[in-house]
DNA sequence: CGCAATAACTACAATAATTGTAGTGAGTGA
DNA sequence: TCACTCACTACAATTATTGTAGTTATTGCG
């Protein structure tokens, strides 16, 4: 059957997941973070089927993270980019990229990618801060809350996993 | 056809999208964080159906990141609990949930869960520091280099990538 | 000019996966 | 005994994914 939605779930989870589709599509977005722009280097580099490639790169478009523009007339030659919102992702690549380095998820033991400071040349990771004064904040301390737009599954859901922490 | 495999892709990015799997795992992620731990628990607050859920709970069993665990013996009842594996994807969902907030992915014009810190009460973010000293750093400042578990493709992605950043 | 090559896909048939609905078994509380 | 909860499984219908092959448009080379 048809996949299931995501979009009308009061999860801004569920519908990231839903803006960027399926595992492929987290793939074409690493690549295009790193610079990647052309159909070929996208299917060399993550060696997707055609079929999906075309199918995922038109859902990115679809849901506003990616554009697609021609850069020749002749002969017709064209690139795919991340617009804003799709640049922005860079942080879920970044945070699935640290759990896999420290879990060791590719398998080789080592880190296939370092991310440096361009500037230092040190290791750069994500942490949890405060989001006013930039102050660490142990991922313990961190405590959820219903918001502004939270329904009653969401509030349901909190209060039935505060039982229990 | 049989969903390809990820697993062996020098890519820790792509190691960690085969480890959690797809989709539904990461909304089952999201609530074993949050504290749920039952399987009518977690149906209700996904929505999936119980083939899938069941599916899902075994690959996360399989791949480490879950653990079913006996409460009861009679009558028989069980329960899931994230790994110290599992518990660290929290840095992934919280990603996906920044990005969500930022975009209104939830479509309802606000959050529908804040995060914020137990003491103080300020909202939490997460942020781009160097992991030496923990200072901010810009995500334009970031660089990426072949690590020690870099292969060929990988190298070649990066080389492509730096030609247009 | 003729021919190979490149970019950017589409077509197709086989195979898998997902979905909704329904049903199961073990056990408890009334 | 009956209704109920928990934790799933069975099943058929429907969709999606995959690998291979082929297409269209154009350029560069000899």
């Amino acid at each position: 059957m048809k996949a299931k939605s995501f979009a009308d779930m009061a999860c801004s989870i569920a519908g990231a997941l839903e803006a960027i589709g399926d595992r492929w599509s987290l793939l074409i977005v690493r690549d295009l973070s790193i610079g990647l722009s052309r159909y070929d280097e996208l299917q060399t580099s993550t060696g997707m089927p055609p079929t999906t490639l075309a199918d995922r790169l038109r859902h990115l478009e679809s849901t506003g993270l990616v554009e697609k523009r021609r850069y020749s007339q002749r002969p017709p030659r064209h690139e795919y980019v991340l617009t804003a919102e799709g640049r922005d992702l860079w942080v879920v690549t970044m945070a699935l990229a640290q759990w896999g380095d420290r879990w060791d998820a590719s398998g080789r033991g080592a880190p296939p990618v370092d991310f440096i400071d361009r500037g230092s040349g040190h290791p750069i990771r994500l942490a949890c801060v405060d989001a006013q004064t930039g102050e660490p904040v142990a991922i313990d301390q961190v405590r959820l809350r219903p918001g502004r737009g939270a329904d009653d599954l969401v509030r349901w859901r909190i209060a039935q996993g505060a039982k229990r922490p």
